[in-house]
DNA sequence: GGAACGGTTCGCCCTGCGGCGAATCGTCGT
DNA sequence: ACGACGATTCGCCGCAGGGCGAACCGTTCC
């Protein structure tokens, strides 16, 4: 749950659980104890719950802690397949990682529509390029202040540098799912590309 | 005993088993799996195993979570002593910390014996002023590649920045100590500076 | 060669933690 | 006013992890 605030944006509860995995008494009592302990702040509307990191030392600790996380070692040739998808292309809660998110990402850079990514940090669209306009990030509005960055550096655990976050990044992935680029398989965060997003992809080439 | 291996040094087993306050087993438990997952890497020599930290990744995780680790709120009344004993003098492993050990290592610092501290970096003595003299640092011999550092700055928790470890850290401990100028209360590590002790420090102002 | 010592293994205890289902509270939509 | 829904509380279960003492292994020192 730690990590998917790593982008500094606020998620209820009940996303929280989802994304852990778990029934929602589980995370209600987890997300009690890190806001206790100060790791996380929280924010009441309605009968909604919104989290988010405390402070930019709780996200110094995690993203410190992911890097010291070792993919784990296979012990399975299921666990070996699920992994290789898994590095291919994967939710990272509302947006992409993977090498494939890189790609794009990377793209993007290059094109000028944004600035080269850090982990943690935030950004604006600074650009519309091709490939921007193909993912409609080009009529992005400018995050108010408060709001959720329009980009944000979001450490591949895979790779091992940033990928995109954001608004523009949660974007990106309901392109791909809406237009039929990428397929989620449900069990777990994995996406396997359509041959059309295969396709998209080779133009960037 | 990540904590007490901050300093980049080896310690053996035995000795970060009284650092951490458990049994030789524990010990022998814990290193074992800290070895596992690579957090530490260990040396063989005769009977003796030295532990050390990894890599650096790792000192910057440990570090990281030691920025959010709040000091717990007090609960009782005998906690709340212990605690501003803690804060004030107090052993960390083998060298001081609290309040006390700032004081000192700021006195060194504005003498330039020793440059300005930072958290988990290496130095030298640079000079011998007359502090350093006292306290026998300026015999001090340069250490040999891959030797303990003889100046280390070592995060402290209380005061949340770096005070003196190292050799020259150790040295000054055994000083104190050796000195009567303070004395180990035997319960926790908490040292209580005696009437000469006071007197040393009053020298520095 | 034998005692001392550092470290590990083994077996055991027990606490506390993570998880869930069912029930409850409070807010929102209609 | 009422049902749907997000979130929390309560009670319960199961287990794994942390810790220890005793015994054991290998090195060192005299």
């Amino acid at each position: 749950m730690l990590v998917a605030l790593l982008d500094g944006g606020s998620r209820p509860a009940s996303e929280l659980a989802a994304i852990a995995g778990v029934r929602p008494p589980t995370a209600s009592a987890h997300l009690a104890r890190l806001v206790e302990g100060g790791l996380l702040v929280d924010r009441r509307i309605g009968r909604h719950r919104y989290f988010e990191l405390a402070d930019a030392s709780v996200a110094d600790a995690v993203e410190a802690l992911q890097r010291i996380a070792p993919r784990r070692p296979v012990t399975s040739l299921r666990q070996s397949t699920t992994a290789v998808r898994l590095a291919e292309l994967r939710s990272c809660y509302d947006h992409l990682a993977g090498r494939v998110a890189l790609v794009i990402a990377d793209a993007l850079v290059q094109e000028g529509s944004v600035a080269p990514l850090t982990s943690g940090r935030v950004g604006e669209i600074t650009g519309s390029g091709p490939l921007a306009r193909r993912l409609g990030l080009d009529d992005e509005p400018p995050s108010a202040p408060g709001r959720r960055p329009a980009v944000r550096g979001c450490l591949d655990w895979t790779e091992r540098r940033p990928h995109l976050a954001g608004v523009a990044g949660a974007r990106i992935r309901l392109a791909f799912l809406d237009r039929g680029w990428a397929v989620g398989l449900s069990q777990d965060r994995s996406l396997r590309l359509t041959d059309a997003g295969r396709a998209v992809l080779a133009d960037l080439a």
